[in-house]
RNA sequence: GGGGAUGUAGCUCAGUUGGCAGAGCGCCUGUUUUGCAAGCAGGAGGCCAGCGGUUCGAAUCCGCUCAUCUCCA
């Protein structure tokens, strides 16, 4: 049975039973900083499973993208772990629990798939009684099969939705062993297949366990596992998911293996290339931290692998395999391929780069190596240049060297429990906390009259009655907007009989409703209380008016650069936006100019804007953009500029866009791998902006008495006089200090030759240094002393070296007896002296020489 | 979020207990008058990433910032 027939099979078994089909979300998790991606079925439902959102219906399905980043290591050397994987699931959100879900479980199995009953075993928790009475009832397993096991209890985090769950485990047979260990849970011939979670508790940072409002049924079946199953195959690898792009690698690998190493590799290539188009897909690039860590690792090893294995045209062509398997399913592999294509051909070139550094110090290490490579050099290999631990292995086995890779690991391991550490250390101390439901007014107005739900301060409830305190407010009916979608959230006040509070920020929660951050001005602030709520609209108009800028210019970049152009994300603040999208080349000054202008004439144009409310289909049918890697709600708001842009968004924005009356791009500049930002200015900012350029201008001519047009070749014109100049001048110190106003005397301290040059003029380092070193000419086993201004030098011959002498102990000598300081090395002293205080210096000189002569 | 590395001429990089900023390639000028990326001589080109500190003196030592590379979470 093909892949694609047990998914149709699976999602229709359960439409039949009144589940609503879910299209799959994106890898990329919406609104949940604890995760790094989508990593089961259930995911993108906690908030329907924690009530925080009405599902849109009680019985749902689908087949959902993952991606589980614990086990990267074992890919290629197991048979069943992968990094991508599609996860089959049926939930109920109240409409049922225990009962159901396991005889559609059993009955999707047996009858839908004809699995052969016997080869069917179960988990349950020890506690769960229930589930275990009804596989024996429902599914008339005996209890043999029917096997307790401590760990069936299933949470999506450290808090959230849990309960205990029942797995599912298909018996591929005596020949993957027979021993004791071969169990359900343990050991390889017993492979899970289902899991099938019952959650009604809820678990709470302070350890409190609750029951969930509404009961439910989380499943997960792997659909690579259960292909492996249906296909008879010994492992997931050989199913019709991977099989043709291990084939692909295959036949364009030059190199030749052992069998064992080319599994392995020809595994990992399939697994990564797989997992990375469909990362790229949904709008992870490759980066050094975050969810484009995970794909550039990924990338990485499959890189390797292919080196190994000298596949000829890299992973592109296996990309295209991956699109032909699962495009039909997710459609944005096939739309994407031109980006998935360009980041693999980079990501290659920037690890060629990488390798290439890593073998120079590769091979400076292997040259100094005896016996063998230490650990501690090619963790350094690893951790500092990237080159992978695989080719230094293989390198250092080419050459005969061992590499203590037991050392190698120890590091990594110390790396590990550094990054957990800091990780640690950096949590927010955010709690979860039940907040009450609220309303959303403010699209329609900017100031309502309202009560005060919540005051929450310090992650627990009160109120304020000192001025000055901060909380966070829940209001009923709220005007005030959230950050979101990159908009800044809105500030203004609170004033009730006998009190104010100034609302400093606006803050979405997880909870779902918004919070308006107060700080109390007067009287006191409490839950119950009714307040007029009165959004700063002046603010609130200037983000409008830079959020209405920032659609402008997304379709003006689509317009002017191509329809290659990917939001990443924006900022938009009453004063200024930012707007950052992918984009690899540097945009230049007329690319500028023309997306300004392209910008300014939609302004001119005085387009109406419409809201529509639209399901995400059609939104996305009527040609809308979006953020690839956002998630929205199954009703989204379209926000349109006449027939121009179109873009899915929650912000405000002006009722037309002749309100911006001008925006300014300031510039734009790379903010990482492939990633660029525009600054836009609008409205007031705009004007602003222009009237400072001019003033600058202005003053700039005025300085330097020149039409502002003539500006920069005067500028020029100034720059290489100032350069002749300094050239000029330099060249007539040397002549004028060669000359010498005075000339260099010399006298005898004890025998020894003291030549002493005196200029009245401040030098530089280098000329004291030049003339140093001429005056000791006149004393080549003696010493010299230079004065220049308030700087003194003292540069002794090598044959006073010799005897010991120390020019930069002398020197500090001098100083401190003249009050200043000095100080240097044997053949070059320097201090500083006062111009006045040279002849005292040098009476200072002569004694100290004098001494030291002595004892030399 | 936490480590490591790098930042010096247009490019690739040297630069030693802290003491006059260098090489190769490229560029300009002159010369040779020639076997294909030519030879010879001369020259221009630098805020040593930025800011602060230590020091008589910092490309060099210390701190912070920025950019790039890289590993871990």
């Amino acid at each position: 049975m093909l892949s694609d027939q047990i998914r149709a099979q699976f999602l229709e078994f359960f439409q039949e039973r009144g589940h609503l089909l879910v299209a799959s979300a994106p890898l990329v998790p919406r609104d949940d900083p604890s995760l790094l991606l989508v990593s089961a079925g259930m995911v993108p439902f906690k908030p329907y499973f924690l009530g925080l959102r009405e599902p849109p219906g009680e019985r749902l399905t689908s087949c959902q993208k993952s991606f589980r980043t614990v086990d990267i290591e074992e890919v290629g050397s197991s048979y069943r772990h992968d990094t991508f994987f599609e996860m089959l699931g049926n939930f109920s959100f109240g409409a049922y629990f225990k009962a159901e879900a396991i005889s559609y479980a059993h009955q999707l199995l047996t009858q839908g798939f004809g699995l052969n009953p016997d080869r069917l075993s179960y988990t349950v928790h020890p506690q769960d009684q229930d589930s275990a009475a009804l596989w024996q009832k429902v599914a008339g397993v005996p209890e043999s099969r029917v096997v307790p096991l401590e760990d069936n209890f299933w949470q999506a985090g450290p808090t959230g939705p849990c309960g205990v769950d029942s797995e599912i485990y298909y018996d591929l047979g005596d020949e993957w062993g027979t021993g004791p260990e071969e169990q359900p849970g343990r050991g390889n011939r017993f492979l899970e297949i289902w899991n099938l979670v019952f959650m009604d508790k809820e678990q709470f940072e302070d350890g409190t366990v609750r029951p969930l409002r509404r009961r439910g049924v989380d499943t997960g079946m792997g659909l690579e596992r259960m292909a492996m199953v249906l296909q008879g195959k010994r492992s997931i690898f050989d199913t019709d998911l991977f099989l043709p792009i291990m084939d692909d690698f295959a036949q364009r690998a030059r190199r030749s293996v052992r069998p064992a190493e080319l599994g392995r590799h020809l595994r990992i290539l399939a697994d990564h290339t797989r997992g990375a188009c469909c990362l790229i897909a949904d709008g992870v690039l490759p980066s050094n931290e975050g969810r484009g860590y995970v794909l550039r690792r990924i990338l990485r090893r499959a890189l390797v692998s292919a080196q190994s294995l000298d596949v000829r045209d890299g992973l592109g062509p296996g990309a295209g395999v991956v699109a032909k398997i699962l495009g039909r399913q997710y459609p944005n592999l096939e739309e994407q391929m031109g980006a998935i294509q360009t980041t693999l051909a980079q990501e290659q070139e920037r690890f060629q780069e990488a390798v290439a550094r890593g073998l120079d110090r590769f091979s400076e290490i292997a040259e100094g190596a005896v016996t063998g490579i230490s650990g501690d050099d090619a963790f350094r290999l690893h951790d500092t240049f990237g080159f992978p631990i695989e080719l230094t292995l293989e390198l250092a086995a080419a050459r005969g060297l061992q590499v203590d890779q037991a050392r190698f690991e120890e590091l990594l391991g110390e790396q590990r429990q550094r990054g957990r550490a800091g990780r640690a250390a950096g949590e927010s101390g955010v709690t979860r906390m039940e907040l009450p439901a609220n309303r959303f007014v403010g699209y329609e107005v900017t100031s309502a009259t309202t009560r005060v739900l919540a005051v929450v301060t310090g992650g627990e409830r009160g109120e304020l009655s000192e001025p000055g305190q901060e909380a966070d407010v829940v209001l009923a009916d709220n005007p005030f907007y959230a950050e979101g979608g990159g908009q800044v959230g809105d500030r203004g006040r609170l004033v009730w009989e006998g009190g104010e509070a100034e609302v400093v920020d606006s803050q979405p929660t997880v909870e779902g409703p918004s919070v308006q951050r107060s700080r109390l001005l007067a009287g006191r602030l409490a839950v119950g209380l009714t307040v007029d709520a009165v959004v700063d609209s002046e603010r609130r108009l200037g983000c409008a008016r830079h959020h209405s800028a920032t659609h402008l210019l997304n379709q003006a970049l689509r317009e002017v650069l191509g329809p290659g152009v990917v939001q990443r994300g924006s900022l938009v603040a009453p004063d200024h936006a930012t707007f950052d999208f992918g984009w690899a080349q540097p945009i230049s000054s007329q690319e500028l100019a023309t997306i300004e202008a392209v910008v300014n004439q939609q302004v001119r144009l005085d387009l109406p804007r419409r809201v529509e409310l639209l399901t995400v289909e059609q939104a996305r049918a009527a040609g809308a953009l979006a953020l690839p890697d956002e998630i929205y709600q199954e009703v989204v708001r379209v926000v349109s500029f006449g027939a121009f842009s179109k873009e899915l968004c929650g912000g405000t924005h002006v009722e037309r866009t002749g309100e911006l009356g001008a925006v300014v791009l300031t510039g734009s500049r790379s903010v990482g791998q492939g990633l660029r930002r525009i600054e836009l200015l609008a409205g007031e900012a705009a004007e602003i902006h222009w009237r400072r350029q001019a003033e600058l201008l202005g003053q700039l001519g005025a300085t330097m008495r020149s039409p502002v047009e003539q500006l920069t070749d005067r500028v020029r014109a100034l720059q290489d006089r100032v350069r002749e100049l300094e050239k000029d001048l330099r060249q007539l110190r040397q002549s004028s200090v060669g000359a010498g106003r005075a000339a260099p005397t010399t006298e005898s301290v004890s025998g020894v030759t003291l030549a002493i040059q005196d200029v009245d003029q401040e030098l530089d380092r280098s000329e004291m240094r030049r003339l140093s070193e001429r005056t000791l000419d006149l004393a080549p086993t003696g010493l010299a002393v230079l004065f220049a201004g308030g700087q003194m030098m003292v540069t002794i011959s090598e044959a006073l070296v010799a005897k010991g002498l120390n020019a930069g102990a002398m020197a500090q000598e001098v100083c401190r007896e003249l009050g200043g300081r000095g100080g240097g090395n044997q053949q070059l002293g320097q201090g500083a002296v006062p111009k006045e205080g040279h002849q005292a210096a040098l009476a200072a000189l002569r004694t100290i020489l004098r001494v030291a002569l002595e004892e030399a």
